[in-house]
DNA sequence: CAAAATATTGAACATTGTTCAATAGAAAAG
DNA sequence: CTTTTCTATTGAACAATGTTCAATATTTTG
C-alpha cells in the first residue's frame, strides 16, 4: 500500500498537524488519540508514527503553532493602540482573551506529557524556545516603547508580568478563584498593571 | 476472600490514601496506577474501587491533603515572623518553597483528570473548595494584619497575589522562563510584592 | 518488464481505568 | 456446633490507549 502521489512527505506532515490542531480545538488534548487522528485523515495509526516520533512530538508541533497564533493575536491587537499604557494593558488583555477563545489549545501547552517513564521531562526543541523568547521580547519592547522602562528592568518586568498574567488566567479558567464573569480577568489585570507599574505611569 | 479484622473501612481508606500520596511524591501523578497502588497495599485493584468511586475521586482526596499540608506549611513559616512586610513575603516564599519541596504532589493538584469524556469537568466537592477559601483567608488576613489593607481591598489583592504567585511558580518550575537558580522565584516575588504593595509599605 | 526502494498498513503487545460475577471467610441464626 | 446469611475481596475480562514492525501494495529505478 502506498499513495505516493497523494501527498509529499511535507504535505502529509501538514495534514497530520492541521487535523491534530482541529481535534484539540474541539475535544482537547485528551481527544487527540493516534487512532482518532488517523481516522480523520483516512490513514492508519502507523502512518502517524512514520511522520512523528510519537504523539508527544506531535504535541510539541501543535503547541508551537498555538504559540505562533498567540503571538500573532497579540501583535494584531496592539497594532492599533497608541504607544502608552493602553497598549500595555491591551497586550495583557490579549493574552487572557486568547486563552479563553482558544481554551483547549492553550491548555494543551501546559498539559503534562502522557508518558510516565518514571521521571524524564523531554526538553523542548530550540525553535520552540526561540518562539517563547520572541514573545517575551514583544512584551519587553512594549514596556520600553510605551512606559520608557530602562532595558534591564524591562526584561525582568516582562517576565514577571507574563508569569502573573499566566497565573491569573489559569486560576480564572479553572475556577480556583471561585468567581465567574468574563470581566474578572480584565479587572485583575488592570489592578496588577496599575499597581505594579505605578512608578512608570 | 476477606480480611475483615485487618482494617476497618475507615482504616482501609486511610491506607489507600496515604500510599497514594507516597507514590505521587515519588513518581508523580502518572505513577499512580490502580494496579501499582493495589500492589503496595497488598490488595487487588478492585478493592480500590470499593473505597473510591474511581481514580479521580482518589486524586481529589490526595490533592485535598496536599492543600492541607500547604496551608500548615505556610502557617508554620509565618508564625515566627513579625507582623510587617517580612511576614507577607515570608508567606509568599512559603508557597514557592512548598511547591519546590513537594513538586509532584503540587503538580498533581493542577494535573487534568485522565478521563477524556469529551467535555465534562467534574466539580470539586464542597469541603475541597472550603479549604481553598481558608487559604485565601489566610493571605487576606496577613495583608490586613501586616500592611493594614482595608477589607475589600485585602480580599481582591489576596486573590490577585495568589494567582501571580502561582504563575511565577509554574513558569519557574517548568522552565518556561528559561532561567535557572533557586533564588529566581524569591527575587521575582520580592519584585512583585514591593511594587504591587508599594502604597502600603 | 523485473527488481529495488518505500510508503502504508493493521495486527499485535503492553498498560491503562473500570466492572462485576464468583468466592472466601466472618457474622448471625438455629 | 452447624447452617445460613452476609460481605469484603478478588481477579479475570473489557475497552481504550500508545507504540512497534513484519508484511504488503505501490512506485520508482535499472
Amino acid at each position: 500500500m502506498s499513495r505516493r502521489k497523494e501527498y509529499t512527505p511535507q504535505q502529509l506532515k501538514e495534514l497530520i498537524l492541521s487535523n491534530a490542531e482541529r481535534i484539540i480545538a474541539q475535544h482537547g488534548r485528551a481527544g487527540l488519540t493516534a487512532r482518532a487522528l488517523a481516522e480523520t485523515i483516512h490513514y492508519s495509526p502507523g502512518t502517524i508514527y512514520n511522520v512523528y516520533e510519537d504523539m508527544n512530538a506531535l504535541m510539541v508541533d501543535v503547541n508551537y503553532e498555538t504559540l505562533g497564533r498567540l503571538q500573532a493575536y497579540c501583535q494584531q491587537k496592539i497594532a492599533t493602540l497608541p504607544a502608552d499604557f493602553s497598549r500595555v494593558s491591551g497586550l495583557a488583555y490579549a493574552y487572557a482573551d486568547f486563552a479563553r477563545e482558544n481554551l483547549r489549545a492553550w491548555e494543551a501547552i501546559y498539559a503534562p506529557s502522557r508518558k510516565m517513564e518514571h521521571d524524564n521531562a523531554p526538553a523542548l526543541p530550540e525553535y520552540y524556545q526561540q518562539r517563547l523568547a520572541d514573545i517575551f521580547l514583544m512584551v519587553e519592547n512594549t514596556l520600553i516603547d510605551c512606559l520608557k522602562l530602562p532595558q534591564p528592568t524591562a526584561s525582568s518586568s516582562a517576565r514577571l508580568l507574563w508569569a502573573c498574567l499566566h497565573g491569573i488566567t489559569v486560576l480564572n479558567l479553572n475556577g480556583t478563584l471561585g468567581l465567574v464573569g468574563v470581566e474578572q480577568p480584565h479587572a485583575m489585570i488592570d489592578d496588577l498593571l496599575t499597581q505594579y507599574l505605578a512608578r512608570y505611569l
